[in-house]
DNA sequence: CATGAATGAGGCTTCATTCAT
DNA sequence: CATGAATGAAGCCTCATTCAT
């Protein structure tokens, strides 16, 4: 390897973070080695700390490139819902639509954000868990405005129901991930809009002993 | 140090399983060492590699754990379900609670098997996604009956209701397991056969443009 | 390599600071690698980290084996002093002697001790300050004891004549150290303490201008 | 950045050699990187490469520094000697003050020659030994002149006389610079020709039982 | 069975040196 | 001449695994 390409500084670092989103996407932070890194970026051992101090700091770079795209689709999808008075429905099917389009259209980093949890610092990792918290503000705020609106029934614990949002968003996600495969969005868009309405329960049926007065979903520490 | 307690075989490796169970839920697999595992059960070094060949034999033993415990509770379920002749709505509601319960009593072994996809051998472990399948079987069985019975519509695509069901488990377990709480489990049931049953959206709201009849969620690969 | 043999701590442990001694010596702290040591001791890369937590606790260890025999020595060299009422100035050969000898006997060490300065943490090793502080301390005390009971002239600086002691004892050893030779102890003690009673200009001279009484050494900072 | 100001090579290398100096004194040869250099001279990397050929290359530079700067002391010195007819006591006396001077005066420099022994090549570097040599030799030739003259006493080993003349300067002059002082080196002169006159020990006092004829040190090898 | 000293492959990082611009 | 991105050998350290006791 002699060849002595030189590329402006941002540059190869992009090229660089590129190809640690493969690395880290593929093998996790642990497994992943320097070595993979600069392997895939064909790039000398030296030149990858020019950019970053440290594995660890490169993953954040990784980090970061996923923050910045969330912030910018937070941000889009911000805009439209002003600009656009659309009926509700409408607004969400498009919500919808959008963050799981987001989420599928960067998988590597989707799988990165969503599975590397214990991944860096067992026990504190500030920007990791800053990011999977604004993921979860996300949807939380949503649902609150949704219920600030009437629109969401209000006996239902928002956390229960930002659990509900969250969990099949990232199932479904990472199921397709997984799978490979490439889900027709809008039908999965139609589906859960059409779950939240009406419930997957077939209309009709005769209830049981007790229910539709659920409590609050309670925690005790 | 000559603390040469002999224990018969499976003792001592119940005892290595319990301590490796701490070990990789409260650092991963690749984090962990043999010397956390070792030290966490007080044995030796060399004990260890009397009971399993490697590192990642220890790991399977420990899905193997969670594996039984699973199996157990299926098995438990189904028998229940049969001598039990509730109306079907209870029924759920139990299936609900059990299984909920089930991973919240086994909080460390719910972690590692939820938590370390990609840990061990990155693209390929067989065992962990067994039980991943197994896990996902569970539900998509219960679907595929309750779809059969009429109970729940026909025209939602059995995948995405298989997610729904995953990822809500996943994220309300996961949750309470990150907080360290123990949430109500008949209030979190209550609450999801009342979603299951009637949805979010607050009765008698005007519809938007179109929707109720949403096509099945294709998927193209 | 793949002999095996064991050793207990305490051996192995004296071994690898043998080898350290040779390899410090000769190279000096930061050209020395883990691998000439670990090649001198003719043991694995890690057993060397069994004893040692990093390259520079292995340095602390040799430092340490200087301290003792140091320590050691002015044990012994002070028993004496009070055990045999000997004339001081036999008491100063025999202590001269002793103290070279000791510093010739250990080569290595003393190489080390007394060449490293700036070789671990370029600005504040603390116990490699406080061994050179304590041989300084070792003639310091001895200079106060002989103004004390007026054996040495009181109108001399003190530091002055510690800078003697010390510059001189320094300065023979590594000499002989460097050259390689086993210098007659004897008469370099008998030459130095003829220096010390008569100076060393051949008595009758005229003098010059002015001298004789000398002024203290003043230190501006 | 793109100061790129062209100086002549001379100029250049002067004001490298000036970093280099600070630079070694502050953490020695192996710890001193060409990074704190090129930093201190603020000069792009590749320029330190224009003026040396290597880390090493750049070191003897700044041993020729001092070497240049003692072959001018020591001519000045000489030429002094011959000129100034003064007594022997008087020149002596100026002749320390010099050489303690031009020492202190080149902190920096003085530390590297005299601290960084087994800095470079552990087991050669020719040039180094060189410079100590000519130090050495510079007190040695003073030595065999004043013995010649019958000024020193005769029954002195001169190689003794030399470690106590390059054992006491060295001594004086570490010690200043590492407390960061600066003595008065009228006072220290004068203390050490009445030390080389008279001796230290209070006049006057009972001899112990032998001494007085020492025998010349001998060294067997 | 149990112990823990010993092993060495492999990972992260530094830094002197080169060379395209 | 000057610049600074690029290179890769080499150093420190970790840890899964082995084996003599």
């Amino acid at each position: 390897m002699e060849k002595r390409l030189i590329l402006d500084k941002a540059t190869r670092r992009r090229q660089l973070v590129d190809a640690a989103i493969g690395v880290f996407a593929a093998k996790g932070y642990r497994v992943a080695s320097i070595t993979d890194i600069i392997t895939a970026a064909a790039v000398a051992r030296g030149t990858f700390y020019l950019h970053f101090q440290s594995k660890e700091e490169a993953f954040h770079a990784v980090l970061d490139r996923f923050h910045e795209a969330f912030t910018a689709m937070a941000a889009r999808e911000k805009a439209r819902r002003y600009g656009n008075p659309l009926a509700l429905q409408t607004r969400l099917r498009e919500s919808l639509i959008e963050w799981l389009g987001f989420l599928l259209s960067n998988r590597d980093l989707t799988k990165i954000v969503l599975r590397q949890a214990a991944a860096v610092d067992p026990d504190y990792d500030r920007q990791y868990q800053q990011i999977v918290r604004d993921m979860q503000d996300h949807s939380a705020k949503a649902i609150r405005f949704l219920q600030g609106i009437k629109i969401l029934r209000a006996d239902l614990d928002p956390r229960f129901l930002n659990s509900v949002f969250h969990g099949v968003t990232t199932q479904v996600v990472l199921q397709a991930i997984a799978d490979g495969t490439d889900p027709d969005l809008e039908a999965v868009a139609d589906q859960w809009i059409d779950l939240l309405r009406m419930g997957v329960v077939r209309p009709g049926l005769p209830t049981g002993n007790r229910a539709g007065r659920p409590r609050a979903a309670r925690t005790k520490p």
